[in-house]
DNA sequence: CAAAATGTACGAACTAGTGAGTTTAGTCAA
DNA sequence: TTGACTAAACTCACTAGTTCGTACATTTTG
């Protein structure tokens, strides 16, 4: 069960993560998306507005993910674009409309992935041990969205607050857990009067840390925390860690 | 000489905790600083080599801390201090001299805190949570040190790896942490076989999310995660989820 | 006096954003 | 079918304001 859930993940990664971002992001969906064109509208292939705005929006979340918003330029992530500069501000308004449009973006991504779970066959425990399993995979496996959500802290998340689209997003998987938890105190297995959002924090605090400090304790500890074997150990001690905390009997 | 402008960590209580929290670290040395110079000189400008470095440098660490390295800006940083640009550069050759400088002089500060603990009297349970509470407060009680390692990290730590000053300055509380954790298992309390940098990893994991994903997981949850009742809960969930994964019998 | 420290003024490169005009694609009357 | 018309999509050149860094003059100290 491990290693597959393993596989999918990294499967769903690698598409979503390292297709769009880390290959060239401009070729892979222009040519999608004149597929799709082409299906809808035979006859015209020059315009596609559709097509413009997501190619930007691709570039600009490997710009923002990998400078920050201050880093990031403009002009590089215009000449990245199969479009020009002049169509940013079309689209987008502002840079900071862009960056508002990738946040939104990315949080709409990490919600696809929670969907694919299947924790009603589960028992309690083994469904909150695949929930924290499925929680550190993502995390660790879409380094990216952490690093957007970092420099959105960075920034008091002002501009997360501008968006309401955001708002909601994260309600599915707190849903899940609540979920899960409830049924594991009904059936005497988890400890009772614990506090959901507080225990999504210490799943999630276990899950982003081998992420967000990575480049630093990397260094400091010389050991490569991004590595698949650190990968694997590290899961293992934060599902561990997490069941420990909720299980009566450990 | 060394400076005695971070005594944050004396006192460990919530209040006081949130109070050092909000005020910003540059506003204690800079008026210090204006009070000597106001007692050397009434009239004529004394020279104080020294006194402007350190101006400098809080100054910058409130300005970095709080906009990052590419949002922060040295003539910004020039403004907020009692002497020049030309000083900065002066001193500190570059934007990223200045930067990196701030960088060691966290860290340092860092160290401090750690060398007031007295582990040595306490057996090793007790021991092992108060080195757990100190991580939380400490990183709680210093959001700006949080940040910055943050930002570093959104830079892939390329600075950090510029400073040699810095790579021995964890050394300490892993050897604390090592020293614990030792007697603990020798006395068959703790499980054995647990890896020490690890669970430095998730010490600090379980202190420091509480601050570095504050912004975002504030707005989205709508709880207020720096209130003094918040961090005090907060605290216990990590020091207790710690034990647990620590203790043989929790 | 020499060296260290500091003040003033400036500039080259960058950077977000825009003004104004051109092309495209779909609509509709003839 | 064609051609006039329109809104959306798109291009090009430009600018106002920043931002890091420096040249040079001056003051202070030992």
């Amino acid at each position: 069960m491990e290693n597959e859930e393993q596989t999918i993940l990294n499967d769903r990664s690698a598409k979503v993560t390292e297709n769009t971002l880390k290959s060239d992001p401009a070729k892979t969906l222009s040519k999608k998306i004149t597929d799709k064109d082409s299906a809808q509208r035979p006859r015209t292939r020059t315009q596609d507005p559709e097509g413009v705005r997501q190619n930007i929006l691709e570039v600009a979340t490997a710009e923002f993910t990998e400078k920050g918003f201050s880093g990031a330029r403009v002009d590089d992530i215009a000449a990245k674009t199969n479009t020009s500069k002049r169509m940013i501000y079309y689209y987008f308004r502002d840079k900071e409309g862009l960056y508002i449009a990738v946040l939104e973006h990315a949080y709409a991504t990490m919600r696809s992935g929670e969907a694919q779970l299947q924790l009603q066959g589960l028992d309690p425990a083994a469904a909150m041990r695949k929930l924290a399993q499925f929680t550190f995979t993502f995390q660790n496996a879409n380094t990216w969205f952490v690093r957007l959500v970092l420099i959105e802290n960075i920034h008091h998340g002002e501009h997360l607050a501008r968006s309401e689209r955001i708002q909601g997003l994260n309600v599915s998987i707190v849903e899940m857990l609540r979920d899960v938890y409830n049924r594991g105190v009904t059936e005497g297995l988890f400890r009772p009067d614990l506090d959901i959002i507080d225990l999504h924090m210490t799943m999630s605090a276990l899950a982003i840390f081998n992420v967000s400090h990575r480049a630093t304790f990397s260094r400091i500890f010389r050991r490569d925390m991004g590595s698949p074997e650190a990968l694997s150990k590290r899961c293992t001690v934060a599902v561990d860690t997490l069941m420990r905390y909720v299980l009566i009997n450990p």
